[in-house]
DNA sequence: GGTTTACTTGAACGATCGTTCAAGCGATAA
DNA sequence: TTATCGCTTGAACGATCGTTCAAGTAAACC
């Protein structure tokens, strides 16, 4: 074992990250890795395969700090440093303004089918993080008792998506930082009734 | 001139709309348009030019449409309606939920500098849309006077963004039209201080 | 020591990519 | 009638795509 995976793994979803799936070449992806076509198709059988163990990586990853924003003292604060920080990073970094998985989305039809469910099940899982978020913000009295968790969460992860695909484009820190605020005071606000 | 030029562009529009730039392939595009890729060629000049072309012609629609909610009678109800048309599509027709603007913006890096140019164009154009919308809701008093219009319109295209990359995973129409509501709810909120 | 197993190499494969081009067609203008 | 022009055709080009495979290496197991 030549390579170490982890390390194999962090590499392949920086490209990916900035590429996407279909404009990340193989040949880019072995020039990437460092690694000859037979390495990388004995491991991981296509590019598919690795594209999908990125994703649950990235997904993983992603949970753990949704889950760390809900432990936190006060969620609401933690809430948004975790925007800020994914949303204001510096500028040789900008690909990571957007998230791996919405740009995925936006690929799904093209990925094939076992990245495809990989991609909208990391989704799940991300949503369920943001549900905890929302549930330990109500615990500790940053939320309103009656806040409807479910419906909550799914709007706080739609803001997300939104911020993400959007902070792409935005060069003004400040009006990032404007729109996340927005959203914490509308997470107060209230809600639709059903 | 076989080809009706309109035509052409509605054809490849619906293409382009469902399988992004990239993964639209050119022999797919001849047998959508039902051209050689002489023809394609001789008035197109590039598969990068017919993509700006589409592109064009898909904001300028969506402009239209979107100066039709600024000049109807109730520009909140009417924008509540554009929301839910957009989004809440027959399922035949669900890759129209993801807006061809926010979906080429995933492929901002591969399309070519030129339609790269051409879609962040689109972008501001469709801001300046939203913005009208909320002169109109001023107005028309349907949102208080101190609005702030500037940041409300690019929040309000920021939730339009979400919506779209997000409607494309949600089957249950119940659950966008409750987002859709609280997203209104939202705009009448309070914002927050410069 | 011999076998197995997991990994590595790099040339090469067939398929597909966007694009070109010589040739032809039909309407318009001189 | 002839020349010009925009448009059309379809075979073909070189480049690149994801992938395969025979051959080799090194550690692990019997």
């Amino acid at each position: 074992m030549k390579y170490d995976h982890d390390d194999i793994i962090e590499k392949a979803t920086t490209l990916f990250w900035q590429r996407g799936f279909h404009a990340a070449g193989m040949r880019e992806i072995q020039q990437a890795l460092d690694m000859r076509p037979g390495s990388i198709y004995a491991r991981f059988q296509s590019k598919e395969g690795l594209f999908k163990l990125v994703v649950e990586h990235y997904a993983q990853n992603s949970a753990e700090r949704l889950k760390q924003v809900a432990e936190a003292e006060s969620p609401l604060n933690a809430l948004y440093s975790f925007f800020e920080t994914a949303l204001t990073g510096p500028d040789e970094q900008r690909y990571m303004r957007q998230c791996l998985l919405v740009k995925s989305i936006a690929e799904l039809d093209i990925i094939g089918e076992v990245a495809k469910k990989t991609v909208l099940e990391s989704m799940q899982t991300l949503k369920v993080g943001f549900k905890h978020i929302i549930e330990a913000c109500i615990e500790k009295g940053e939320l309103p008792e009656h806040t409807p968790t479910a419906l909550a969460a799914e709007w706080l992860q739609n803001q997300f998506v939104g911020l993400r695909a959007f902070a792409i484009l935005q060069d003004d820190n400040k009006a990032i930082a404007q729109i996340i605020n927005k959203t914490l005071l509308d997470l107060k606000n209230e809600w639709p009734i059903a």
